[in-house]
DNA sequence: CTCATATTCGACACAGTGTTGATAAATTAC
DNA sequence: GTAATTTATCAACACTGTGTCGAATATGAG
């Protein structure tokens, strides 16, 4: 009665992605998720909303799996620019925000739709503390090594609460932006000023007291 | 057929109250937002559901109501440690941050309704807006105010942008540390955070460029 | 071809929203 | 005081969206 072994790839997986695909296209295209419902979702991807629930729970799954997917590839892209050796801090911090500020301008949708879901599912407010949870330990080393570099000394734990607290800033301007629909513009401006509030957070501290 | 004058006091002045108080016990005792409708909204309220949609839209309409009665005690709160004369700017600049962060620990549950909310209903979402937009405008010319002391000169449409940017952070970090029921320790841990970072970012800038 | 498993979807039960219209209660005019 | 008028209440309805069930269909291994 065990069930026989499978060998070729199922239909059902390519049909998953044809879900996401179809929400990640619904997404770029401006469709807002809160509005979003499972018929359209299903429709759109060319099955019908029963079988939607074949696939997942819930919209906010889905939505889920489609930032699972390119969770990799957003961190990647700031990760690496932070892992420099801190010739010139302010240069990489810049470059590192700069990198975070592209993701979301191109994914601005898909950003968009993740933070606002993030509010109304549990699920996703867990994977996006664990996703900004992901930056905050590289970000946290960094700050360590670079105030190494100025010769002064600070606990790990408190870096990363700094990196913490700043991530989290970044992401709610970040998606103000996207939901103001910004100009490329005022994208350069908002970069501008985080970097400034970064800089003044990492670089410019006076000696820690207490 | 012009409607008659009317003199007194309306009944429905009082029943709408007792919706803005239910609203407000509710949220206090810790109810989730997303998760009230407006069967128990009326219920709490000693109401039935229809009676409920005499008095407002939906309860997004209710929330916002809220959260402008309790809107000129917030911002008085903030804004009145701010219009010192920077004598000491790094106190200053603390006190003003620890009004926020005790309103936040105070109000916790309204607060977070609110910030949760907004992300759904286009309503509350202007009115978190222009919420934050009252904070910018003093907070603008204090920084302004701060450099001037410090020789320095800055433009006040920067130093709104600076503001606006950090409120922003701030606003992400306290919805974060409301949800997560955060002890009155970890409470005070985010309020030296978020000085340090206003400090960098306000206080210890190095000459502009550009 | 046969059969177990995977996939699909019509039909249903349910939960919540927002409106309507008939009624009752309060207020005002005289 | 009482008739006229406006304000307030709520049962009943129509509607939108969710999630499930079970019967029907497709798929692939042997």
């Amino acid at each position: 009665m065990r069930p026989r072994g499978r060998k070729k790839e199922l239909k059902g997986d390519a049909r998953r992605r044809e879900l996401l695909n179809a929400l990640r296209r619904l997404l770029a295209d401006g469709q807002d998720f809160g509005e979003l419902n499972v018929a359209a979702l299903a429709k759109a991807a060319d099955m019908s909303r029963p079988t939607f629930y074949f696939y997942f729970e819930s919209k906010y799954e889905a939505l889920g799996a489609v930032v699972a997917e390119v969770r990799s590839e957003l961190i990647e892209g700031a990760e690496i620019l932070f892992s420099g050796r801190h010739e010139d801090p302010f240069a990489e911090l810049q470059q590192a925000l700069q990198g975070v500020v592209e993701t979301w301008q191109k994914e601005a949708g898909l950003m968009q739709a993740f933070a606002q879901a993030a509010s109304n599912d549990p699920g996703l407010w867990q994977q996006m503390e664990s996703f900004v949870e992901d930056f905050v330990e590289p970000t946290g080393r960094s700050i360590v090594a670079i105030h190494e570099q100025q010769g002064r000394t600070t606990d790990l734990e408190t870096a990363r609460q700094l990196a913490r607290t700043l991530l989290w800033g970044n992401e709610r301007n970040l998606y103000r932006a996207a939901v103001g629909h910004y100009s490329p513009e005022q994208w350069a401006e908002l970069l501008q000023t985080l970097t400034a509030i970064w800089a003044g957070a990492v670089l410019y501290q006076p000696e820690a007291s207490s």
